[in-house]
DNA sequence: TTTAGCACTCAAGAGGATAGAGTGCTAACA
DNA sequence: TGTTAGCACTCTATCCTCTTGAGTGCTAAA
């Protein structure tokens, strides 16, 4: 609702401080809490705590789920101690190696390394890991090939500045002369190689086509194939990663979960909007979230200092926020640190040896 | 138990309506069926159904959840009502026009069939479709092709007789000289196309690259990396399609059908024992069975006239055989005869125009 | 051999009582 | 004026009992 700067001026620190442990205290148990489970955490009686957490309550940082029974935060209460109130204590030295060790280093390739994070992180928090990968703006065509496969099969091959490679098979009514074949990849090589991938448009697809005059009639399946290859590659993707913590979750609507798993449009969406940093989001903040009660940590990670994707986990709002955190900092990083070297490794240096 | 010959005997005519009732009405209640719902099948006293009720009991093929409730059928019940009592009508030319109306044909890709039509299948039967697609025996490799894409990265690229296609990323220490890269590509077409997929062993590694002399220095990834493309290419792989009715199936519980999603080894073992005919499977009958209650009707699809893969479904026990088996039935033999046309296409044949 | 009739069983659901966790409010206290 | 002890009150969760009804097995007659 409204949090006026008056209203946020009127938390004192004790309020602050019970606000904060009701959320502490909702996150291990997952029962309302009462004000006697609050005297653990401030020095002073149930009876004034009582008073601080209907105050609480009506500024709207709290709600009751019954009347007699304890207290339970609001989606204001979580945002507030995610903003402000949470500590997030660096990780250890050991913590570090912990989390290292999860990771399987054997598959040094981009999936390989982002699939075998993501996975730990699943299995550490025990929510479902995400991870988008954004096609890099900066990706362009490096590479058109086609190779000869069969009677009238051919393999169309793509490749990137930024590393992906998509081929697809293509039938054609004939055979191609050598000299047709040339033809075709001299012409992709001087009108593709070094166009950007998400600038190839249905226009440029039309203007190609009109300049390949004659050879269209035989090689026009591969126009389109290439087309389409690009437009596949254009395609931001979004994986989950260990689904059955969502599904075993006792916070979530089975229903809902399910749904959700469905048709993950919705996550797309949500995380196509790129955010500069670490980020929490809870599910009443924007209606189009799927899962009610749910919350998303994400943090982008980059390949050559641009962004290349997004890591983080999606769960209950009953988090352990502050361990969380920090995880899906350090894996995001840690991400970024390993790509990145693969990719000045490709772009300029040579590591000597 | 023991179905010996004298105790089959002993269902006369009567018992087999009678537990063909019973499967009938579970199949559309779910609920354990009493004497005088089979009244409607069976021209007699609920008296007289009672005792025959009891003696099926007896039998095996029948049983009660508690004393005062109706019947169930068990296992043994089940097996015989399909392989002796279901009556599945051959489908109408109305029926197949809806169901070749549920596949996709824009996809002509094999893999596009078959995910449109086990989307299909899961979709019209309400269960979780499987789709098993076995190598083909038959596959050999037919091109090995390695293509440079940026400093000391190359594209190996592995193409199969059948048309499978699999590319790795390899980065070597140097840059390669064109002759090197000429060298590795002459040898690859000399040593392996032709050769079998699955036939590509440890000690066939050990062997070429002995033969590769002083070049195995700077070509080994490209050994590996072939090595692991065809391991990769040689891997059975299982899809299963509509997850979401096995998790809303109240037949199942929920635990077991999440950990069957989260691992589907063991339904890759099922479903490698490839039968040669459409097939029914019941969750007692082998142990390794994941998911308690569940049956598969699976049938075997083939290309070229050898067989391929398999599809079918996993579902309940209580599933209306009568209606899915003729649409396995169908849809297998649609995806033989639709892969078929391509591979003939392929081999030998021109198709005119 | 079949069937009507009857006593019996058992699961599922409705209703009622109880316990206990937690609250808000009031009045006393520092 | 802020804090606290005390108390009446509220509401859920749980347990127990009772009832209902579907369905059975058995017996005796047709």
């Amino acid at each position: 609702m409204k949090s006026t700067a008056k209203e946020v001026r009127a938390l004192d620190d004790r309020k602050l401080k019970i606000l904060s442990a009701v959320v502490d205290e909702y996150i291990v148990t997952g029962e309302p809490v009462g004000s006697k489970a609050i005297m653990k955490y401030v020095n002073t009686s149930s009876a004034t705590i009582r008073n601080e957490m209907a105050e609480l309550e009506k500024q709207g940082y709290l709600e009751q789920p019954h009347t007699s029974a304890g207290r339970v935060p609001t989606y204001n209460g979580y945002r507030l101690y995610v903003d402000r109130l949470v500590k997030t204590n660096p990780l250890s030295k050991e913590e570090k190696a912990m989390l290292d060790g999860m990771i399987l280093t054997d598959d040094l390739t981009e999936e390989g390394l982002v699939q075998s994070v993501s996975a730990a992180l699943a299995e550490l928090t025990n929510c479902a890991a995400v991870v988008s990968t954004s096609v890099p703006k900066f990706s362009v065509i490096t590479k058109v090939e086609v190779i000869p496969t069969g009677k009238r099969m051919y393999v169309l091959l793509l490749i990137t500045s930024s590393g992906s490679i998509k081929n697809k098979v293509c039938r054609l009514e004939f055979d191609l002369s050598s000299e047709q074949l040339e033809f075709f990849e001299n012409f992709m090589r001087e009108n593709l190689e070094g166009v950007s991938i998400d600038s190839l448009s249905d226009e440029m697809l039309k203007k190609l086509e009109s300049a390949m005059g004659t050879y269209l009639l035989t090689l026009s399946p591969f126009v389109t194939g290439i087309y389409e290859l690009s437009k596949e590659m254009a395609q931001q993707s979004v994986v989950v990663e260990g689904e059955r913590n969502l599904l075993t979750c006792r916070d979530f609507d089975q229903n809902e979960i399910i749904r959700f798993l469905d048709n993950k449009e919705e996550l797309k969406r949500i995380l196509d909007q790129s955010f500069s940093g670490l980020h929490v989001m809870f599910s009443d903040e924007t209606d189009s979230f799927v899962i009610g009660n749910s919350s998303i940590i994400t943090s982008p990670f980059s390949k050559g200092g641009k962004t290349a994707g997004h890591l983080g986990i999606i769960g209950p709002m009953r988090l352990d926020y502050s361990k969380i955190i920090p995880y899906v900092e350090y894996f995001t990083q840690k991400i970024s640190d390993l790509i990145s070297d693969d990719y000045e490794d490709e772009e300029d240096g040579f590591d000597g040896k």
